[in-house]
DNA sequence: CATGAATGAGAATTCATTCAT
DNA sequence: AATGAATGAATTCTCATTCAT
């Protein structure tokens, strides 16, 4: 597993083959295939923390609506959504990166896009609610700039994920980050 | 070219192969090497245009720098900036799609990546830039954030491609990107 | 196909290897997958036309029911009925013997079976109508029965193809087992 | 050997892997290994039952053969080959299909053909003895013809095994049988 | 009596590419 | 400019069997 994840963080699913994964773990080729039953398989074991952390975060994030979710600030609840993000990318960094950037030609491989798409529509739903309340609120944004917006923030974990970033960095990147969207998102809801 | 570029389009460069678009292009598949050197060669022919036009924008960039930048306000820059891009993404969007979408496996898989490299440094070259002339500039940023906007520009290009996006919504989302943009940069930099 | 066909016809369909097929025919292993899409495909293709000669005559069967088959005699389509297959089974022998004993494994595998029930079902409304005519035949005649016969004059082709039978032989084997289906029918049926 | 049993019975010897009947048995894999030397040794095991009673049969027949055997009739010699058979075909129906019907790929794939074989030539000699007795016969009988109803007879019991047969129509069926083959080789003799 | 780990040979199939004509 | 035939290396996966403990 190792060795498996070694070569798959280096060159992705599709180029690494299960004979390389052998010969340089030097266990034997069909010995794999008494633990996994697949390349496949083989992979989403390595992958599989990663896609459960984040699963979790979107359904912790679907109980909270509602409720506590009326007096909750855009950026409180902007922060804490990354934070949660950032927990995870810190702790499963390998197996993110993995399910993120590698897993091209696997049965993971939709798993950012589908992802992305539930994450937004979460983002979307919060934006109506807000909008309820506050009535006061421009409503007039496009569907395709809120996507967009989800997208980047996905991007942002990515490029943390590329990049190796110090903790005293990171705080600055979110704060930075943080004050940037807000900011923009004030000036274009008019609020 | 075109059976090929059509396949290329639906299932990426290494999902197809040299014996399907023989066969679908009634091309006999000897008689294709007679035109390409490679599989690869095939593709990058397919994908220059876009990645031609690509260069061609920074290369006049990096012209442009100096004299007449002096003036340039952020703002214009970066609506002028998009407007070139969205020009070529325009012109050339299946040879675009092809470049960002579908080479992983051929030789123009990393062009992406040293796109967005090339381009973000060009960024940061803009802002220090500025940060000479108006000396009130809060140089503060951090390089991950530069860049990390440098990736959102292209995030947008790339979901422009993706979702087809009518002419007149077209003009909203610019707009939107461009005050968002505008008033983030504004708000860190404490203009 | 020569080489498969023999091989096929020796130790059957799963038990010769793509590679063994290739070796003895000294064609190159990835050779043969430019001809046939499946080491399935180059079976198919080898027993076809026995398939289709078989198949052939059940349809021809169905057609001639109704009309002129009222003032038919059993022992005169019994007759008529194994000088079509017998034609088929002489002409294509191999083809045949491919299909019925060398397909295991193969996507052909059933096609004995299902072969066998549909000229089964041909036969009981062959009697059924006959007993239609014929009002004072006894149908206290077990579906099993029928059944059983038809597997026989399956197995009567099976064995002429097994053992080589020469022309003379042929004729006196028919004879016989013609005799002998007519006599017991007749017993059973108490005509 | 249980699970092992019913894995042979819905898939056939060949298509059941050592790793499946471990599994589905939770028997350690190489414990089996312990118990049966080989795959083969294992499916031999399981339809030895079967390939002894039917070779004791034929033991039977040899040693019977000469003193009673003249004063026998056609009929009765029939009926009672084909009880001694019902026996055991309702005795060992498992083992007995584990033989006939899933033993290709083991060594055991031969046992029907071999079997046939020997008990063709059982019945052929006792034609041969009655022909010496009744001279009246007529002996121009078609050794084909008479290997034919040895297979049918087998093809019966196979039928039998196949489709589930209630009692009551079990006899029926017997009745039909012996009905038609006694009139049928009475004709052909022309006793 | 049982187990977990390992093995090596062999299976079908794919693919980019070449070569002679 | 085109064709048909060929190639060789690689890929994923399967399976019966063995071995040390």
């Amino acid at each position: 597993m190792e060795t498996a994840q070694k070569l798959f963080l280096q060159k992705g699913y599709s180029n690494v083959s299960m004979r390389e994964i052998s010969f340089k773990s030097k266990v034997g080729l069909s010995n794999i295939y008494n633990y996994f039953k697949n390349k496949d398989e083989l992979f989403r074991t390595l992958s599989l923390p990663a896609a459960e952390a984040l699963n979790k975060i979107l359904v912790q994030h679907h109980g909270q609506e509602g409720a506590d979710m009326a007096d909750m600030k855009s950026e409180q609840f902007l922060r804490k959504t990354l934070q949660e993000y950032l927990i995870i990318v810190k702790k499963y960094k390998k197996e993110m990166t993995l399910l993120l950037f590698c897993s091209r030609g696997s049965s993971m491989q939709n798993f950012k896009e589908e992802f992305i798409c539930k994450a937004t529509s979460l983002v979307r739903n919060h934006l109506y609610a807000q909008k309820k309340i506050h009535t006061e609120i421009n409503d007039n944004v496009s569907d395709f700039f809120i996507n967009l917006h989800s997208v980047w923030m996905f991007v942002l974990l990515e490029e943390l994920l590329k990049n190796k970033v110090k903790d005293n960095e990171l705080e600055k990147i979110l704060n930075e980050y943080i004050r940037f969207e807000t900011i923009g998102w004030r000036e274009l809801i008019e609020l």
